[in-house]
RNA sequence: GCCGGGGUGGCCGAGCGGUUCAGGCGGCGGGCUGCAGACUCGCUGAACAUGGGUUCAAAUCCCAUCCCCGGCUCCA
């Protein structure tokens, strides 16, 4: 089966070849650590990471780089308004970054690069640029001419002459055309500067992306991934660069994700409706936010809400308990029909999933197969007592590598429980209690002991003699 | 003005030319349970914004209309 991607450059499906077989090289658009991350930065960093997880699952050996932009007008200004250094600011907010990022398991790009500890290699671009009559220098800013760019606007639809109608293009009156963009931006009092031949000055936000994906990825990269809004004018300008120096494609495959909104508004600053990822993990735990992250193509708008979110923690509930009650059916050393049914059921759902990601990393659909590979676990569990040893393990791997894909794990993210021994001994002494009373159906005190132990946010699940408990958590 | 995305049953959300119109949530009923929960089976709901058209066949293609949302400016 062949993995198709919807590419943005050309506006439809397309088979996925990498440039190198077997190997794929991924560049996500990192944060600008300026403040803590959103739930809209979480879907872009959630999404890229199932592409990742799944390129994996299909064999690809992949490199994932993603940036951190540690340097620009949006933390030159934050860190004004703390009267703190932007390297402090930075840093602050790249550890939490990479904080909310390992809590919703999204693993680490294999280089994380950040803007401040290239500006050499970004000076290196410009210079050539300039050579090669693509970028002009004005009072120590250079900026690149987009008229000598013949692909500008291939990717947004954007055409150089629209945009000089738009009205919105602030003008300056020192670039060549409204829609040049910086390359360099001459250091203004107060504000922090590197030397270049131009003076000092700070790199423009594009020049950042595109210099450091083809120093670690090299010239043309397999996928290039981020939200819609960076279409234009980030991601048509990375083109821009990198395909002026190089003469060659800078990326096969972009790759953008939809908005998410909240309460069916977007996220802005003017609404003060940003969710921040910390804001969201009050309300929800962090796998949970993720499933609801991948609960929608991620080309499809998303609407982040707590009903939503309550139907997310429903639905992975459901998974997991299914895997948890394979996962606890006693084994036994022959194999029956049944076993070799269910082996065969299972396997016909796990291409369903495979089949479902294939087509443009459809997770809805194939969180869908993992619906069914619930019903049939459990129907199975209704009927049978015992499961054959390698039947159980082949299934429950089956289940969870393709949760994996989805970045959910399973062992780790059990219910939180309290292991304090107290604790449990007194509540375990209860339940014996309690079972005692059913024995001699005492049904009210019996009950009445559930009821309260519910208040208390612990719930007994009656299965037969045996009496299970958890904790529930506050949220949701 | 220039680009673009959408409108699917009570809700969420797949499908994008053709078997019974995914899947989940919710609701109803049965089974299992002392009850509840979990699980399971069945049902639910005349679903495809509207009006035309193309076709043997349209939620899926075309045209028009209405309504949402976004990009063109820092933004995932």
């Amino acid at each position: 089966m062949v993995l198709k991607v919807f590419n943005t450059l050309g506006r439809k499906k397309e088979e996925f070849i990498p440039v190198n077989p077997g190997e794929v090289r991924i560049y996500v658009c990192g944060p600008t650590v300026y403040d803590y991350i959103h739930i809209g930065n979480a879907r872009a960093f959630v999404v890229a990471d199932v592409v990742r997880r799944y390129l994996r699952y299909k064999g690809f050996k992949v490199k994932y780089v993603s940036n951190i932009t540690d340097i620009d007008d949006k933390i030159i200004n934050r860190a004004r308004e703390l009267g703190i250094s932007t390297q402090e600011l930075a840093e602050t907010y790249s550890n939490a970054y990479l904080e909310d990022i390992a809590k919703l398991n999204i693993e680490r790009p294999d280089v994380m690069p950040r803007a401040t500890q290239h500006i050499p290699e970004m000076i290196e671009a410009i210079e050539r640029l300039i050579e090669k009559g693509y970028a002009y220098v004005v009072d120590g800013d250079v900026y690149f001419d987009i008229s000598k760019f013949k692909d500008y606007g291939k990717l947004s639809g954007n055409r150089a002459e629209a945009l000089e109608m738009g009205a919105r293009i602030e003008v300056n009156p020192k670039k060549k055309n409204p829609a040049d963009f910086a390359l360099w931006k001459s250091r203004k009092p107060g504000e922090p500067g590197w030397h270049s031949p131009w003076g000092k000055g700070r790199p423009g936000w594009h020049i950042e992306c595109s210099t450091m994906a083809q120093k670690y990825l090299g010239e043309t990269i397999d996928i290039h991934m981020g939200g819609k809004d960076l279409i234009f004018p980030h991601h048509e300008n990375e083109i821009a660069q990198a395909e002026a120096l190089t003469g060659k494609p800078f990326v096969k495959y972009w790759l953008h994700n939809e908005w998410l909104t909240v309460e069916g508004e977007k996220m802005s600053k003017s609404l003060g409706n940003f969710v921040t990822v910390r804001d969201a993990l009050k309300i929800c735990s962090p796998v949970v936010l993720r499933f609801f992250l991948i609960s929608a193509h991620y080309r499809s708008p998303l609407d982040f809400n707590r009903a939503a979110l309550k139907t997310a923690e429903r639905n992975l509930e459901r998974l997991v308990r299914a895997l948890e009650r394979l996962n606890s059916i006693p084994e036994r050393e022959d194999r029956t029909v049944e076993d070799e049914k269910l082996i065969l059921k299972v396997e016909a759902e796990k291409r369903k999933f495979e089949e479902a990601m294939d087509d443009d990393f459809n997770t809805p659909l194939a969180i869908s197969a993992l619906f069914s590979m619930a019903r049939l676990i459990n129907s199975y569990a209704d009927e049978n007592k015992t499961i054959e040893r390698t039947a159980k393990l082949r299934v429950l791997k089956v289940f969870v590598d393709l949760l994996g894909v989805l970045g959910v794990k399973w062992a780790a993210d059990k219910r939180e429980t309290r292991t304090d021994e107290l604790f449990k001994g007194v509540l375990e002494l209860l339940i014996d209690v309690r079972n005692e009373l059913r024995r001699m159906k005492k049904w009210e005190i019996a009950d009445h002991i559930r009821d309260e132990l519910r208040k208390m946010g612990i719930i007994l699940e009656d299965a037969g003699k045996e009496t299970k408990w958890t904790i529930k958590r506050e949220d949701a």
